[in-house]
DNA sequence: CCGCCTCGAGTTCT
DNA sequence: CTCGAGGCGG
């Protein structure tokens, strides 16, 4: 480069190319050049601005990360107050809003837009003269904290708009982490043992505050805009509409997901939409936003108080609540295991009380760093099961207790910790991360093993649920499995328990009865040996055609089966060696349940060595059913997609599987096809 | 020895 | 659905 002219139209012409490319990359998520080439860019105006530092300026787009880390974050005016906004949490609640509004313009006929209501961030972005001087937090809506250095980091903010644009304006939007950036974020976290985020939300305002913009810069925020705060000089767009194309025009990220409504009965589809598929956003959404399209409109309508008029957020149905966490239990386990749980102050999450929820173990509790007490974020996974999230321990006050099961359990007579049931020793077995209590015969092994042998999968003895099996258990008329089978001899104590009449004594022993004839594969495990379930109770039962033979095998023979390593062969063994369990199954033999299986014929099934994998759900069978009948035909399941994946059988409202099959070239079918085939093989 | 894949076990509420 | 653990291939 030669002299400073030529060097300046190079470092402008970059800068223009570069911010293009920017653009394609973070706001339109539709790159034209690889990152390499990006990167090859940066450079050569890195190179240059070096070389020639007069001619940096700060909207430069190797500036993001320039500022020093600051000592306190200083105070920004707005000077148009941010408002919050007010809420319906039912279409009535939204109607109401609407006949109010209706009311006070003295017309019932308006168009609306609908937006997400993104769980993030309100920020506040000012530009003059086309350059992005000055980000703020919300604040109390007057007075927020100046984050600009911070915000700079955020590809998606453009610190140039690319048009003449009034000299002074500001712009809103909402930052936030995107949901696989959030879980790669905490990973990370996890690995250099830092305390993790509770949730994206608590993510991206940590992120945002930083003091140093290099550790912001590091975390993949995001932001969406969606309305103009003021703007001095110069026309504005007459809608809220032509306002989010206008912010388009001007580079900055809208959220493609915003909807014109042209009346209200549009909005409950809108939301309804979005009640079902806002798992599978990249962001967390609580509701959608109705606003009023006309800006004149709004503007007649007003604010009341801090709120908006023309405005209102119509929330989902909560999927998290916060509570607190009152104690931890310990229940035992079939197995034996001492499984922490979460006693919950009740609270109502997506329409249902929790009072409790599973903690898995000692060593989750500690990453998720709760402690008894803590204020706790309440989630229900997958729109279920219950799952404490972790604590906001902005909420602690100091006497918060840290969980110890050790200690939790001790006994001071005993002067050891002890099961909870029946007071035996504690066990932790080297290398793993769960306590077992010591005792086979530990009552609540016992029971839960009885209510395992009658469950569905197993030997599905209908009748014979967990409150039964207490009952019979306590009364001391059953003591294992086998006993269920002499049950018929005691007819006359049957008959004196309570809500036990002739009708229902009959019909248990008839369940019963029926279950003595079950296929071999769930005999065994119904048995409920460790390590040994479905998949691999199907697989003992091809190879072993009785019980007897299983239990002769010896530690090689079992070794020798695919899928089956020295710690299943080992718990095999150690099950038929126990003296216990070899009378257990005298008494089942004697009593007539079916030990053994004819060998099945080794012809060819027509779907043998195909894998299916089913996801969304089929219309004309249960999943299960679908399994059952995949397997009569020879062919496997599998639960979620590989390699060895042979077809996707796709139902209605896929799950993730669907990407990862069209991601692995997976041959996928619908249920239409997948029903022929069945009926066509079959 | 590490990373992937699968399987097993426990789990909430109505 | 979740996590842990077993098995196995690289």
């Amino acid at each position: 480069m030669a002299d400073l002219a030529e060097a300046q139209k190079r470092i402008e012409k970059l800068r223009a190319e570069i911010n293009h490319h920017n653009y394609r990359y973070y706001v339109l998520d539709s790159p034209e050049i690889s990152d390499a080439e990006y990167d090859a860019l940066m450079r050569e105006l890195q190179q240059l601005e070096g070389q020639y530092p007069q001619l940096l300026t700060p909207d430069s787009p190797t500036q993001r990360v320039g500022a020093e880390p600051l000592e306190a974050l200083g105070v920004v005016e707005h000077p148009l107050p941010l408002l919050s906004l007010g809420n319906a949490f039912s279409g009535e609640e939204l109607l109401a809003w609407h006949t109010r509004i209706s009311r006070l313009l003295g017309q019932a006929s308006f168009d609306l837009v609908g937006e997400h209501k993104i769980d993030g961030l309100a920020v506040a972005l000012t530009y003059e003269n086309g350059r992005f001087v000055t980000g703020a937090t919300r604040g109390d809506g007057f007075r927020g904290e100046d984050i600009t250095q911070n915000l700079r980091t955020i590809r998606s903010i453009p610190l140039a708009v690319p048009k003449d644009t009034p000299p002074r304006f500001e712009v809103r939007g909402e930052v936030f982490l995107p949901v696989d950036g959030f879980h790669r974020l905490n990973q990370e976290r996890e690995k250099e043992g830092l305390p993790l985020f509770a949730n994206p939300r608590n993510a991206a305002a940590g992120s945002v505050r930083q003091l140093d913009p290099k550790i912001t810069a590091r975390r993949p925020l995001d932001i969406y805009i969606y309305m103009l705060g003021y703007a001095e000089g110069g026309a504005t767009p007459a809608t809220h509409w032509e306002t989010l194309e206008y912010l388009k025009s001007l580079d900055f990220k809208v959220n493609p997901n915003n909807r014109r409504l042209p009346d209200i009965g549009q909005v409950e589809s809108y939301y309804q939409t979005w009640v079902e598929k806002r798992e599978k956003l990249q962001y967390e959404a609580d509701g959608i936003v109705v606003k009023v399209n006309q800006l004149d409109l709004q503007q007649r309508l007003g604010d009341v108080g801090r709120e908006p008029r023309w405005a209102i957020a119509y929330k989902f149905p909560a999927v998290q609540g916060t509570t607190r966490l009152i104690d931890i239990g310990i229940s035992v386990g079939r197995t034996g295991t001492l499984n922490p749980y979460a006693i919950l102050e009740p609270v109502s999450v997506g329409g249902v009380t929790i009072r409790q929820a599973a903690l898995h173990n000692e060593d989750d509790i500690r990453r998720k760093d709760i402690r008894i007490g803590d204020t706790v974020i309440i989630q229900r996974a997958g729109e279920v099961i219950p799952e404490v999230v972790g604590p906001i321990v902005s909420k602690r006050t100091g006497k918060e207790k840290e969980f110890d099961l050790l200690e939790k359990v001790y006994d001071k007579e005993k002067k050891r910790p002890a099961c909870p049931v029946c007071g035996s020793e504690v066990l932790q077995p080297e290398g793993e991360v769960m306590y077992y209590c010591s005792n086979a015969a530990c009552p609540a092994q016992a029971q839960q093993r009885i209510e395992h042998f009658a469950s569905r999968g197993a030997m599905d003895i209908r009748g014979i649920g967990e409150n039964l099996t207490a009952t019979l258990f306590q009364k001391g008329l059953i003591k294992d499995i086998a006993d269920l089978y002499y049950l018929k001899d005691r007819r006359e104590q049957l008959l004196g328990l309570e809500k036990m009449g002739e009708k229902s004594v009959s019909n248990m022993l008839d369940a019963i009865e029926k279950s003595k004839n079950r296929p071999l594969a769930r005999v065994i495990l119904a048995l409920g040996i460790r390590h040994i379930g479905e998949e691999t109770a199907e697989l003992l039962a091809g190879e072993f055609h009785s019980l007897a033979e299983l239990a002769a095998a010896s530690r090689e023979e079992l070794m020798s089966i695919d899928t089956i390593g020295p710690k299943i062969a080992d718990s095999i063994m150690a099950f038929f060696r126990q003296e216990e369990n070899r009378d257990i199954i005298r008494r089942l033999k004697e009593a007539g349940v079916k030990l053994e299986e004819k060998p099945m014929k080794a012809e060819v099934l027509p779907l043998s060595g195909m894998e299916f994998v089913l996801t969304g759900t089929l219309e004309a069978f249960p999943r299960k059913e679908a399994e059952d009948r995949i397997k009569a035909l020879g062919g496997t399941t599998g639960s979620s997609v590989t390699r060895k994946t042979t077809y996707l059988v796709v139902g209605a409202e896929p799950g993730s599987k669907l990407d990862k099959a069209r991601s692995l070239g997976t041959k996928i079918m619908n249920e239409a096809e997948f029903r022929q085939l069945l009926n066509q093989k079959g």
